[in-house]
DNA sequence: GTCTATATAATGATAGAC
DNA sequence: GTCTATCATTATATAGAC
């Protein structure tokens, strides 16, 4: 029995190793700009013995694609079905969905690159996985708090999902640029920022009296 | 003084088709994806000529992105100092904005992706110019806004420009992957898309007399 | 599992004829 | 301005020893 294990685990070193360094490679250059023969110099290692672990580097690509989308998939289980009001279950939900995208940002850059560019097939197969398993849930969240009337019944739940996840995605993509323009700059706290947003979109810029038409 | 305006023109009949035909593949996969040969069959020429208009591979992407940023900066122009309300004058630029974007998609997804990419050092500058351009303005219509107790006082003024500006790119950057989503669809329409987001942005999503914290 | 050495194809870029 | 032919380099991928 151990010794399976201990196959697997001295096996994993040199697997993981690879990994490693493809996930860095890959989510900060996109895929054509990486060759193996980068991957086997970050992962110290050779280039035939990537193609030991891996048919391609395509399939290297997927295999990195996939351990990207299940650590990103686990990590907003806890906000499923949390207590409390709607509006504070949408806060919530927004910062925690903040707060792993910057906590992992190179999770977050392999695969949003992958899901918006016209890249391979099967690659944006599993990136849509991920992005359409949070949207859900956010989804599924908006529309409870319209039943429970907390929310307006005339908004489209889709829509104020997804101008959740675009505001918290584009700011993940953006800040660089953001940090570099001159006059208006935003927040650079996470926490401030997903506050300022949630309070616009649940109580809009407005100012109140000027009809809501 | 004919003799070189039709030399001009003869010139760029060569240079034009090879510039269509580099924004067409740049933007679509990339600039590390696209090889000369690839640009030079597509705009029916030969590689060496390309290195006969540009100095190398990078110097032409560096000639598409002043193309699309100089076509791009001067698309939003009318809507500089409009008329009316500050609330219709906002939805007038987020639709103009929109509109813009899926008119030239081409356009858009180059700069974007340069943008927004770990890419060439002077490619982001143009299109850190041609983003910035169009989000200062953006700001500067939200604070006379605030000025003429229009909107609130007590709102980031780039963060609710930035937030119209992400509700719109990202709309762009994930329609393609959205519609394939499983139960929660995006409306298809760009207007109403638009209104829908201005909706929620101008009046929030909680229900009335819920109390604005 | 890991390596050296290599096959094969494509890349960016140039020389030089017309 | 446009081409054919070619350079040097690098790419992905493989063969085969250990």
């Amino acid at each position: 029995m151990q010794t399976k294990t201990d196959n697997k685990n001295r096996q994993q070193s040199g697997e993981q190793a690879i990994l490693e360094a493809a996930e860095i490679l890959f989510a900060n250059k996109g895929f054509d700009a990486v060759s193996m023969s980068a991957i086997a110099r970050l992962a110290d290692t050779s280039k035939p013995n990537i193609y030991h672990h891996f048919n391609s580097k395509h399939d290297l690509y997927l295999a990195v694609m996939q351990v990207a989308a299940r650590r990103s998939s686990a990590l907003l289980d806890a906000f499923a079905d949390a207590p409390g009001t709607f509006k504070q279950r949408l806060s919530d939900f927004s910062a925690g969905h903040l707060e792993n995208i910057l906590d992992h940002k190179l999770t977050t850059q392999l695969i949003l690159r992958d899901a918006l560019s016209g890249g391979s097939e099967r690659g944006r197969e599993i990136a849509k996985h991920v992005v359409g398993e949070s949207f859900a849930r956010l989804v599924a969240m908006v529309q409870q708090g319209q039943n429970d009337k907390e929310f307006r019944a005339d908004i489209d739940p889709a829509l104020a999902a997804f101008m959740i996840v675009a505001a918290n995605l584009f700011f993940f993509q953006a800040s660089p640029v953001m940090q570099h323009l001159p006059g208006a700059r935003l927040p650079d706290d996470a926490n401030t920022y997903c506050n300022g947003v949630m309070d616009i979109l649940f109580n809009g810029v407005l100012r109140d009296g000027d009809g809501k038409s």
